[in-house]
DNA sequence: TATTTGACATGATAATCATCATATGAAATC
DNA sequence: GATTTCATATGATGATTATCATGTCAAATA
């Protein structure tokens, strides 16, 4: 009963890389596009295996979005420079609306790339999805001082921020021009 | 060969209640949740019925979504009043985001409703948004007037409208409080 | 060496859904 | 009145997909 050795750790690593593909998936083919088998054959295994590792789609769901986030969150905020606020917004805003972000869905914003499926989801992966925006909306205002508490000016400008963000790289994807 | 009769009539008016049903299904429930049988039970058909009206479901959804903007884009957009440029875009915004909005999908705005799910949709579909997106960006910045022609900064303006208001709406949509 | 354990594989099942073949019934035309 | 036409209905069919029951195999343990 006490292991401890190999068995964990590879189990651990068929979970990673579960969890790396279904983080790809959910936000090149969204919530309805991010099937099982699809996600385990890009894991290395077959959907059978799945069932060892979640209990539904659903926790599969949710595990890809925090995921998703807790890989992106860092490398598109990052840390207050030395800057004024404006310019940090001005900042953030050109960094997420790139070309490059707009043409490579797996490796973008998962908040972005769920947000219309979201608002139709079960309650569980709206706070979810809640809980990961909250986060992101705290990073935008404090950098990584999870400590920091942000004023209301800061929070409601991070939510323009954010909503400008999502809309933005939505609609470009929708185009073909622009 | 030539009815002219009640025949037509009846066919259109069960044409206009898929398009009804279709376009409030494809708000409240995206293009996935969009199912044919739905729709037609809404329509007061059976499924079967479908396939005299459309040639697949991919129809459907485009003419669905032409349908919900063309009954809504001048309820939101509207003329332009006596007001500047920054008041009618105030205006605007202040209409779009409210908490009616928010909580009636079924009659909101066709393009916030689909936004993430059109960008991974097949060519005629993405054709079809970007079609009805240019539109309503031409009615903001040109109100009704089909021929005028915005100048290119306005029509920037009207594009980051558009990008904040399908955030913030998807957003709001998506979280509990707010 | 024999047994147990647990991750993973195979295959089945049931639900959902788009699509289509065929039937019906009423109005229009002959 | 007989026939045609066509919108709609009924009932497959096949594809997709989540879920689960059962089998397998290698490593750990006894």
């Amino acid at each position: 009963m006490r292991d401890m050795a190999t068995r964990i750790k590879l189990k651990a690593e068929s979970l990673q890389r579960i969890l790396d593909a279904s983080a790809s998936r959910l936000r090149q083919e969204g919530l309805s596009g991010a099937v099982i088998a699809n996600v385990m054959r890009d894991a290395g295994l077959t959907h059978g295996a799945f069932y060892a590792h979640f209990a539904s789609k659903g926790e599969l769901a949710m595990a890809a979005l925090r995921h998703a986030l807790l890989g992106n969150r860092r490398r598109w905020i990052g840390e207050w420079k030395h800057e004024s606020w404006r310019q940090r917004l001005q900042r953030l805003a050109r960094r997420y609306l790139t070309k490059a972000h707009r043409d490579k869905p797996a490796e973008g914003c998962a908040l972005a790339a769920v947000a219309t499926e979201a608002a139709r989801s079960d309650t569980a992966f709206r706070q979810a999805y809640e809980d990961e925006l909250q986060k992101s909306l705290h990073a935008i205002c404090c950098g990584s001082k999870a400590e920091a508490i942000p004023t209301d000016e800061h929070l409601d400008d991070a939510i323009a921020l954010m909503a400008l963000s999502i809309g933005g790289i939505s609609l470009a994807r929708a185009v073909s021009d622009d």
